[in-house]
DNA sequence: TTATTTTTGCAACCTTGTTGCATTAATAGC
DNA sequence: GCTATTAATGCAACAAGGTTGCAAAAATAA
């Protein structure tokens, strides 16, 4: 079992999304820190923190991937929650509250969900 | 505003699409027309098919998106249903039926929604 | 059948994400 | 604090998904 390491370009990434308020791609977490580190860093610290369970992973209505922070979550994880992506400010936020009910045929064994709503959010639509 | 034209490419799609029980990726149409159209004629087809409302999009759990025909849908769109990513066979199928039920804050205005389940399916779960 | 306009194919490009490998930097043990 | 070990980084190169410009080919309208 391999022990993971604090490294600067870590705490960084960490500390920028437990800060920001949105989900946050590699693209948008590259341009925050402007060369602070490589592409690649960034991508290979996003792994591991998902593997520690510190952030979790919500794929965009457009096909790309982006980072949160796991805030309800404490001992165990639970990512039943609904994301919203607002087409006008691009943003994409957890709505942490807020879990859907389905009914789903017997056969059907879940595992993960993904949940993402679109179109406005209530900075955009006001 | 522009008209749209009855062409072999967009027929052999459209129907391949029709045909298929399971929501197919630009990819797997490509594998499977073989050399009948090129990797560009197909990503401009399927935004045609979209625009005209006869196929709806689904971003499966790793970012690649699909194209499903729309069944149930007939006058106006609904695609409130929920979509399900098998992590077996790579399927990724409508589950027309099952639509799920949330409350969201009142500021936001939804337009659309991306609900996928992952896990097994009925096939490889048993 | 011809003129017009949409589609197509091709080449080139961009973005996202991954891999291999040598170098650098954390950590554990002394 | 110093050294050995091993994880993390940077770099180059690659792969897949997707887009764009432009000339040539096919549908449609007249």
């Amino acid at each position: 079992m391999k022990k993971t390491r604090t490294t600067k370009a870590k705490l960084e990434i960490q500390e920028l999304i437990a800060a920001s308020p949105m989900a946050l791609s590699q693209r948008e977490i590259q341009n925050t820190l402007e060369g602070t580190c490589d592409r690649v860093t960034i991508y290979r610290v996003l792994y591991r923190l998902l593997d520690e369970g510190l952030i979790h992973k919500i794929v965009n209505t457009d096909g790309v991937i982006k980072y949160a922070s796991c805030r309800s979550c404490t001992s165990k994880h639970d990512h039943d929650h609904i994301h919203f992506s607002c087409e006008k400010c691009q943003s994409v936020t957890c709505l942490e509250g807020v879990a859907p009910s389905y009914t789903l045929p017997e056969a059907y064994k879940v595992t993960e969900m993904n949940f993402t709503l679109s179109g406005l959010c209530p900075q955009c639509s006001s």
